[in-house]
RNA sequence: GGAGGGGUGGCCGAGCGGUUGAAGGCGCCGGUCUUGAAAACCGGAAUCCCGCAAGGGAUCGGGGGUUCGAAUCCCUCCCCCUCCGCCA
């Protein structure tokens, strides 16, 4: 039996509002990159307001115990103590408001903390994506003796990429993926599962594509980007379910509210699901092709680690992502983000970028990030040392395994050849049933 | 969809108005015994908040209510289970 989880709960926010308090200038300047830091002048004058009614109130709750304790003795003597009950009545009234106030400002406390980001990690390079740092980089482009088209212009020579179709049945930003290409995108996810399950150590899991609203505050999409889910809509007021924009929401969160062992740590999961992102505020970035896509597959890389061994768990997840593409043998980069360009959950993100020759540029492929307690503080998921102590924080880590669709891309643009086929990657073939090309023909 | 049952500590499971932060078991930590281990026995240990500390407060699925006082009574929401119906 697993644990029930728990239902959000105050003061257990992305932040330890200890750390603000106790450092509120290094975080205030941490944030500054990142967004945020404006409101830790707001959060440290709550903190105050709340510790001082906190304290009035519970001197109140104190006295009633004493006095509750008094009337049982009492009426245990069978006597009926009528003052004390009559000043029990005004305490009570007394303690419900003042409980009421303290539940005011720590509601405005939690609003401002879960729209906090994580504080990045030293080694992050402060600054926008101009500061991002290119840590190293693998394989070489290809010389063409042609002119490398972009991926939608050889996919819809073959005819095996269909935007148009896709555009009918739901809307812009939608694929139809036919024959060759649609065994392809399953021929990868075999792939990339076979490769982690059977070589990296991770257990494959499958895992729910709609989830409610604790599971995305817990892994820190709700509530600063409800615009980018899509929600669905219940009879009668019943609890809406969101659709995964990654598999990192549902598979981090099967741990949430749950005290693991440290002894089986670090847990290493696969997964395969489709994601779903509204992609709103990317109007006109990425319009054509199916590099931007409401809809796209991913297998996901999910860490749930201790604090002493998470920086060394992301360096081995980055490489179990770039080993995919060696593999493929597509070249890229890894890229080390900066912190504006970090994502909101994550202390520390690489991103691989692939080489796509049609557009003469390295895009992102997959983005492995730590966590560190930022997800297992929201979402509860602690583990108890060996040594028997007081649970604490896991660190949570994901990165994708790699981005289905935009792999995809890279094979069509990196292996087209000037007849407007194109060669199936080696690593591919026992999963592509002995098609070796996709030709007009073929596909 | 209809009818019932249930949500308690790391896990299982008692309790059903005051002496219960909560019996018992399992698991965990320490000790005795042992060449060592196991078994047996003894002891220890929930979490969070406020406080320099002493100490105090809160927490038995979530929220609200009744009461001087609630894990225990009432309302409501969420979730799980069993049976029947329906169904990929």
């Amino acid at each position: 039996m697993t644990a029930a989880a728990p239902a959000a709960y105050f003061f257990t926010p992305m932040l330890d509002v200890k750390v603000i308090r106790e450092h509120p200038e290094e975080v205030a300047r941490a944030l500054e990159t990142r967004g945020g830091a404006e409101s830790v002048q707001r959060l440290l004058d709550l903190d105050t307001d709340r510790r001082r009614r906190v304290t009035a109130v519970e001197s109140l709750k104190a006295e009633r115990n004493k006095v509750t304790e008094q009337i049982a003795q009492a009426k245990r003597r069978g006597e009926s103590p009528a003052e004390d009950i009559a000043r029990m009545r005004k305490l009570g009234d007394e303690i419900r408001d003042l409980d009421a106030a303290v539940g005011e400002v720590e509601k405005e406390m939690q609003a401002l903390l879960l729209q906090l980001p994580n504080l990045p990690h030293p080694s992050v390079p402060v600054g926008g994506a101009q500061e991002n740092q290119e840590v190293r980089r693998w394989g070489t482009p290809r010389r063409f003796a042609f002119d490398p088209k972009p991926h939608w212009e050889v996919g819809e020579r073959l005819g095996i990429l269909d935007f148009e179709r896709a555009a009918k049945l739901a809307k812009s930003r939608f694929v139809v993926l036919w024959g060759a290409a649609a065994r392809l995108e399953r021929a990868l996810v075999q792939f990339m599962l076979d490769l982690h399950t059977r070589e990296h150590g991770y257990r494959e899991v499958w895992v729910p594509h709609l989830v409610n609203a604790e599971t995305m505050e817990g892994t820190g999409q709700l509530p600063k980007f409800e615009d980018q889910l899509f929600k669905t809509v219940e009879p009668e007021g019943g609890r809406p379910l969101y659709l995964i924009p990654t598999a990192e929401v549902p598979v981090t969160y099967l741990h949430g509210g749950e005290i693991l062992k440290e002894q089986e740590l670090p847990k290493r999961y696969v997964a395969y699901t489709p994601c779903y992102r509204r992609e709103a505020g990317a109007a006109g970035q990425d319009t054509r092709g199916m590099i931007r896509q409401h809809q796209f597959d991913k297998v996901e890389l999910v860490k749930v680690t201790t604090p002493a061994a998470s920086y060394g768990e992301l360096e081995s997840l980055v490489g179990n992502a770039e080993e995919v593409l060696k593999r493929l043998e597509l070249p890229y980069r890894v890229v080390l983000l900066a912190t504006g360009d970090t994502s909101f959950a994550s202390a520390k993100t690489y991103d691989l970028e692939v080489w796509l020759p049609g557009q003469g540029k390295y895009r992102e492929i997959s983005s492995c990030s730590n966590c560190e307690a930022f997800q297992a503080r929201r979402g509860e998921i602690r583990y108890r040392p060996v040594s028997g102590g007081r649970a604490e924080f896991a660190h949570t880590l994901n990165g994708s395994g790699l981005a289905v669709g935009r792999t995809l891309i890279a094979i069509l643009e990196n292996y087209q050849e000037a007849d407007g086929s194109v060669t199936i990657p080696q690593a591919l073939r026992p999963y592509t049933d002995g098609l070796e090309r996709i030709t007009p023909v073929s596909s």
